[in-house]
DNA sequence: AGAAGTCAATCAAGCGTTTAATTGGGCGAC
DNA sequence: GTCGCCCAATTAAACGCTTGATTGACTTCT
């Protein structure tokens, strides 16, 4: 009777729909932590009955999960893999500082699921992954600015990538004064400024 | 004769009781964090009614604030106020250090607490003093540690406390490699090895 | 017809909290 | 002293509600 109601989806249709549950729970996640988190608000918030995200998410977990590929992708675009060494560094820097202040919901959804990695193995695997990926990815940019005329030579690229990491992992548990924390972060690393000379 | 041994409890005893299950629900949280935090399994595992545990917090979250007291007094002991700044500071990083590679679970909770302030208001306003006094001490110790000699002038003492806040948090997350990080940060503060002297 | 989506209804288990009853030590009155 | 009452401390047993998950039927598209 009523023609405003269920239209069958196939295809790029369905994944849509997944998409809509993973960004419904993500939001809940940011809003309440997975202590809050209902598989129910998350099939109201996108409006469909419960029984229809158990079909897209045979369980809770699943859907979780979901969220966690979801939020780590988000930061694919903060290392730009161009430009000097030293300019990397510094944008990604200021990516990721910028990225988590506009979307706050990121860093408290990162922060949930870092903890819940500590009892969910198919969450610490991805997350150790990623760990792994990025420390990797620093210490390379850390040793190709030394090598380019860094002015930093006594500069251990393991330490300074697990620092820069530590710092960066920081701003995701709404610490405060974190901006004043990144400033001295690049001044130590001797990133600041655009090009040229001076700024802030 | 009967062990059943249902003593009444009065002063300072009723104290003891409540740090019992304040001590019980700190593990639970480390173990299972927010999400998986029972009241019956803190009754349970301190060996009471679960109307008992209601009868020393009325609500879980008054249980709850019980573990924040807690856990904050845990790293009371870690800024000793004497000796030279510099000795100061690197023992206060030391310290931090130490008692969370000890005590993984303060880690875990303190983390869990910093998530959940987000969203109580009343552990937001506890955690944002300590957040306070913390960064006040700390900005202290520089710009003293300048002032006796420290080889670092150009030294912000307000982003470089902000730093060294945010690096220590990070150890609280589980994050890999916060022992190279600790190094670093070390490193750059200039209070390597285990006695500092006037110059290096 | 058959497959893909969706829903209302339902379930067993679990949740924080409450209630009513019991226990045993402290203590003033005698 | 000891009797009798009070009250802090504790418990067994729910209460009312919520939870993740399931079922079977209905609709719409191919």
């Amino acid at each position: 009777m009523n023609p405003s109601a269920t239209a069958v989806r196939t295809g790029a249709n369905k994944e849509k729909r997944r998409q809509e549950l993973v960004l419904a729970a993500f939001d809940l996640i940011a809003e309440h932590g997975f202590e809050g988190l209902r598989t129910r608000d998350v099939a109201a918030r996108v409006g469909v009955n419960i029984a229809t995200l158990h079909y897209y998410f045979p369980t809770k977990e699943s859907l979780i999960r979901g969220v966690l590929q979801h939020a780590m992708g988000r930061f694919r675009t903060t290392l730009a893999p161009h430009g000097l060494p030293s300019d990397q560094l510094r944008n990604h820097l200021r990516a990721v500082n910028k990225l988590l202040a506009e979307e706050p919901a990121l860093g408290s959804v990162m922060a949930e699921l870092a903890l819940r990695s500590a009892r969910d193995k198919s969450i610490a695997a991805i997350m150790a992954e990623m760990y792994e990926a990025w420390h990797a990815t620093l210490r390379g940019l850390l040793r190709r600015a030394v090598k380019e005329g860094h002015h930093r030579p006594e500069l251990d690229s393991d330490g300074v990538a697990a620092l820069v990491m530590a710092t960066l992992t920081a701003l995701m548990t709404a610490a405060p004064r974190t901006d004043q924390a990144l400033r001295q972060l690049e001044r130590w690393l001797g990133v600041t400024g655009t090009k040229s000379h001076s700024s802030n």
